[in-house]
DNA sequence: TATTCGCACTTTTTT
DNA sequence: AGTGCGAATA
């Protein structure tokens, strides 16, 4: 495909700021993309060229498409996300933030679970709940401000001013961070006299795509990495805001030209994706927007379907009816089922869909949702790893210390805790004092309990000093632990989709051990785990009819869209008792439309929207109004059609009665009313290809089931000596030359002065900030940069 | 100390 | 409706 003048204008823009106004489905990744490259053809090197994404996903895709063009250039660029950039700098620079190699980073499950803690231990659970707690700091953090002078007119400000330092400290004690410092201690290393000048003269090329989604202090990393080269394109697309829950700032789009009133525009209003009643559609919601820049999305894709706003009784009625549809749309037109998608405003309207589509045999994925890494099982797995790279890890000890039960009581921890806080060491510490006797309230049973899952973290610790790969230690933990035989007594169904998830987590290790030629330590797998989003784990893999929320859906495009739950209160959401303004009011309503404007503008030929006149929310049934943004689209882009119900007007409406089997969804069948609909529904009975039996559940986001990789349990597990990687990491061989800056083990940061020789034989001249210069073997320090 | 039962809370969106 | 927590019970 040809570049329009403007797509081409962005990839050949040189050097100097660069702000692509980019709508929906103008092609705003491939120029992205081509615009690296061209860099790189331009001579800028690779390692030198930055590239931030929104989600680890496009990263990835990003990397590939580079991959190809480019070869093994590719590989030293920098693409990922705020977050995996900035943990990749902490790993690099974590001496000058005082974190260890292996600091741990908190997710949102940690946080709560931290600041539940700290709410009881000061008697605050009555004046604030974990989340608000969480919220309130949050914001502040967002913008890069201190949570307790940011929260200090709030009604939270007595709890924040007690629970903010206390978390502060937790975390410093654990070694770890939140999402927020991930970001605020790399801006804090902009300040470091050795590492900042650094830092900023680093990249020579910095380019941030969704620039609508950065929050202030994101925008202030953004800056320190251009530095003085000015050398800084921004992608985005004011209309698809939809992350100021997030901090989230669009207006930095207009700060942009604030801070750089030199910088070239471009606007890319071409959009490839949709046809033109989708984009009218979109269009239509879209202008009601005050706040925006102004845009003229075009497309030449005439013809396609109207745009389809069906109304529907009930949500059951909903999810038939979209099951219908994809039936329909299958055998009519011959679409597959992974060309259709899915999309609600809020997770718990999934389940419903998943049971209609079940019932007539779709296959689906859901993206999101509960994320496999925060299941129960693999979250205590984790707080193995953590707490074996880590003995400091307090809460990490609280999660595992009886689990799998092993008759460590609460009184047992209790004494523990109070113990290693008394003597300000860590839990682990603690126990072992406790072990050894030195705790006189922890008698001599349950010293011997203690002393037993001691062994188990001192075993793990031997294995992972043995050199073992995370794989290998996974299986360790998972064994040793005796978690899996745990789960294998149970011989529930559940138990059994734990030992699988835990078989999954293994072979996701093996994967990264593969990736890494088994150089991947703990702490960057865990890293890898922590900052991965649910969205990002979805696979390609197979046909299947995508189900996510919109917010999830950014940035991807299916052939035909279904937008579900169309109905105000829902979407737009609006959440009832909130003593905000009216302004606030206004702003959360415009990014519900941009939300909108996101959801529609996926579609590229047929979207579907439906609304239910009658909704069950927790146990009681709602009568809802077809949203609001439904009467903005223009009625020439629109067929409505409206059901009436199947019973008389006034009869009350009635339970469904209940049934005794777990899912009743397969009685909705013979009801369906949906069974002439255009989009020409196949009798229920012609599945193409059913799953599972009723109510089963083995199919979910998760991959297949496979087998825990053979192994030997007993015996010494034969750990390959590492000295060999060198070779093929040619690639990324960095020559260290004069003026680099580099680590050493004891010296710390320094600078080369001179370099002789070459190779592994290269001698290095270092003015170290600590002792002075220095003559040094090259291989005995990292470069940094 | 483990297990079970009942109650409260959840549900906007996620790196 | 499902989960997680705390109290009550075995």
């Amino acid at each position: 495909m040809q570049l329009n003048p403007e797509q081409d204008r962005a990839v050949k823009h040189g050097e100097g700021p660069l702000m692509v106004l980019a709508g929906a489905g103008s092609g705003k990744t491939r120029v992205l993309v081509q615009r690296i490259a061209a860099l790189v053809g331009r001579g800028v090197h690779p390692s030198r060229i930055l590239a931030v994404t929104f989600t680890n996903k496009a990263a990835g895709e990003m990397k590939e498409r580079l991959g190809e063009m480019l070869g093994y250039h590719a590989r030293p660029m920098w693409i990922g996300t705020f977050h995996s950039t900035c943990a990749r700098l902490l790993r690099m620079f974590h001496e000058e933030v005082g974190l260890s190699p292996d600091y741990n980073i908190f997710d949102d499950d940690d946080q709560m679970r931290l600041v539940g803690a700290l709410l009881k231990e000061r008697n605050l659970k009555e004046e604030a709940t974990p989340r608000s707690v969480l919220s309130a700091i949050g914001s502040a953090k967002n913008k890069g401000e201190d949570p307790v002078e940011y929260n200090k007119l709030g009604y939270l400000a007595a709890v924040i001013s007690i629970i903010y330092p206390m978390y502060r400290g937790a975390l410093v004690r654990e070694d770890a961070v939140d999402f927020n410092d991930l970001l605020l201690k790399v801006r804090d290393l902009f300040a470091h006299k050795v590492v900042g000048p650094q830092l900023r003269q680093r990249f020579e090329h910095v380019l941030v795509d969704e620039f609508q989604d950065t929050n202030p202090v994101q925008y202030n990393l953004v800056q320190g990495f251009v530095g003085d080269t000015r050398n800084l394109t921004v992608v985005g697309d004011d209309d698809q805001s939809i992350y100021s829950w997030r901090g989230a700032e669009p207006r930095n789009l207009l700060d942009f030209k604030r801070d750089y009133p030199d910088s070239e525009e471009v606007k890319l209003e071409q959009n490839y994706r949709s046809t033109k009643v989708i984009l009218a559609a979109a269009n239509g919601v879209i202008i009601n927007n005050q706040d925006r820049h102004r845009k003229q999305l075009w497309t030449d894709r005439d013809g396609g379907e109207l745009v389809l706003w069906e109304e529907v009784r009930d949500e059951r009625a909903e999810g038939d009816f979209v099951a219908c549809a994809i039936e329909g749309l299958v055998a009519e037109e011959g679409r597959e089922w992974g060309d259709m998608a899915i999309l609600y405003r809020t997770h718990a309207q999934s389940r419903v869909l998943e049971e209609m589509l079940r019932s007539r045999g779709i296959m689906y994925k859901i993206v999101g949702g509960v994320s496999f890494f925060q299941r129960r099982e693999v979250k205590d797995i984790r707080a193995y790893m953590r707490l074996v790279s880590n003995p400091a890890a307090d809460m990490s000890f609280d999660r595992i210390v009886n689990v799998p039960a092993r008759g460590i009581g609460k009184t047992t921890v209790d004494h523990v805790r109070y113990y290693a806080k008394s003597k300000n060491i860590s839990y682990l510490e603690g126990a072992r004092d406790a072990a050894r006797g030195e705790v006189p309230e922890v008698k001599a049973a349950a010293r011997k309990k203690l002393k037993h899952f001691l062994d188990i973290i001192d075993g793990l610790a031997s294995v992972k000093k043995a050199g073992a790969s995370v794989s290998e230690f996974l299986i360790q933990v998972v064994e040793r632990s005796t978690y899996r035989e745990r789960l294998e007594k149970e011989g529930t169904t559940d138990a059994s989709d734990r030992v699988n998830n835990l078989a999954e987590l293994v072979s996701m290790a093996s994967d990264f051990d593969d990736e890494t030629d088994g150089e991947g330590t703990l702490a960057e797998f865990e890293e890898r785990i922590s900052l991965a989003s649910s969205a990002d784990s979805e696979d390609g893999r197979g046909s299947a009819v995508t189900m996510m929320t919109v917010h999830a859906a950014k940035g991807l495009e299916y052939p035909i869209v279904f937008v579900v739950g169309m109905e105000d209160g829902l979407f737009p959401s609006i959440r009832e008792n909130r003593d905000t303004l009216a302004s606030e009011d206004r702003k959360d309503l415009e990014e519900e439309r941009r939300l909108a404007y996101v959801a529609f503008t996926r579609a590229m030929d047929r979207l579907v929207l439906t609304s239910a006149r009658v909704r069950r929310k927790w146990a009681d049934v709602k009568i809802t109004t077809p949203s609001r943004f439904l009467h903005e689209i223009p009625e020439d882009c629109l067929a409505i059609r409206t059901r009436p119900d199947p019973e008389p007007e006034n009869t009350t409406f009635r339970r469904r009665p209940a049934r005794a089997g777990k899912f009743s969804g397969d009685s909705y069948d013979s009801t369906s009313q949906y069974s002439d609909v255009p989009m020409n529904c196949t009798a229920p009975g012609r599945q193409r290809k059913a799953f599972g039996g009723a109510g089963g559940d083995e199919f979910d986001q998760r991959s297949e089931y496979k087998e825990f990789p053979t192994y030997s349990v007993e015996g010494e597990v034969a750990y390959e000596s590492c000295d060999e990687f060198n070779f093929d990491q040619s690639a990324e061989f960095v020559e260290i030359a004069a003026g680099a800056t580099v680590r050493h083990k004891s010296f710390g940061l320094g600078r080369v002065v001179t370099s002789q020789g070459q190779g592994k034989n290269q001698k290095l001249a270092i003015d170290f900030s600590t002792v002075g210069v220095k003559t040094v073997m090259a291989r005995f320090v990292d470069p940094v940069f």
